[in-house]
DNA sequence: CGATTCTTTGAAAACAGTCAATCTGTGTGG
DNA sequence: CCACACAGATTGACTGTTTTCAAAGAATCG
């Protein structure tokens, strides 16, 4: 679990073995089996996570029931709920393990004692919220002014990882539409080409 | 103009006069006129900008001439074009004053050798980044999750003084609805209290 | 295999977009 | 001061899209 990570993170920012240790010393790792949950509504999401095996994600519940998918995250990416991890507040979302996954989990207190003693560490992250913020800014455009046939083409060519190993109707979660209706915009999509 | 800024800016973070005299002599002052565009959809965003008066937005514009607005930035903000600015990259918007504005500017060097002089200074961004992350990710739950007339009521506590300073059809571009759905929403909400 | 889970389909209703016309308020030039 | 142009808002009629509800079919997991 921890070396899968340790493979990673050295293709990202030059750390020395010793960095690494550092990490590893703080670091929970766990197993997670399909449909399990890391972090319920309405607890605090104690970690940052990084994904080594599987697949994530977060997603609000109304009280109607009705679910809304907020974030996938597979393997090689990090994930939290930044306003509980950060505020230590009851988070709005669910994370739930779609496959059967592996993760690391570093607290608050453990991240921030890396960061400050890891030199790097700080930039690497900083340059990953910026990049998480390009993404957002990228999706709220698109729920704006694309149709949803193109909000599903996009989320194809995008993601065709997540797209080849989640249920539809969990895309048309993502999407903001209901599984009926992206059932019929993929029907005339593969149609139409 | 200036003295705005020094005042709002030595409410939000401890600086020494000496940190705001750096960041003063690095300053551009500029006096927009309504309508008045900054960036052009296609140059690149060059400046980080703080609005001292007035209001700008951003919007994009599609080839069928329709524009879809992404940001307002009032008095007391700091806005850019995150992607060009960064990227020195054409930009995918435009930025234009809504009202006669006054505003100031940064280029990209000079912010640069700011945060690296003025201790506290990237803390401060860093905050703001943070709190723009949130933003970004409540705007695409409401995306993805609310009727319009939720969207609608929203932005209106949210946004109460944009509300009041813009016309309905920017609202309804940002929202992602056309200006006749908004304001046949509006005309029942209104009725509907 | 049986039980879920997931996907698809149909029909009706609700919702949103389009197009065209009208109404309103504002501000400018004569 | 008025008339006019202009930007913005509203409304109606119509069209297109999405949701809802219900049911059935397909795929997958244990």
């Amino acid at each position: 679990m921890f070396p899968e990570f340790e493979t990673y993170l050295k293709e990202q920012e030059s750390l020395s073995n010793d960095d690494i240790d550092m990490m590893r010393v703080k670091s929970i790792e766990k197993t997670l089996r399909r449909k399990e949950i890391l972090v319920h509504q309405g607890e605090v999401c104690r970690y940052k996570i990084f994904v080594t095996k599987g697949l994530l994600r977060s997603y609000t519940t109304r009280e109607d029931g009705s679910e809304h998918i907020m974030h996938f995250s597979p393997e090689n990416t990090w994930f939290t709920d930044p306003e509980s991890f950060a505020n230590a507040a009851p988070s709005n979302y669910t994370i739930e393990a779609l496959e059967n996954s592996e993760v690391i989990l570093w607290t608050k207190n453990d991240l921030r004692y890396l960061v400050n003693s890891i030199p790097g560490l700080k930039a690497y992250f900083d340059a990953l919220i910026y990049k998480a913020g390009t993404t957002l800014r990228h999706r709220i455009h698109s729920a704006i002014s694309s149709t949803t046939e193109e909000k599903y083409e996009e989320f194809i060519k995008k993601h065709a990882d997540i797209y080849a190993r989640v249920p539809l109707h969990m895309i048309a979660s993502y999407l903001g539409v209901t599984r009926e209706t992206l059932s019929r915009i993929r029907r005339a999509y593969t149609i139409g080409k």
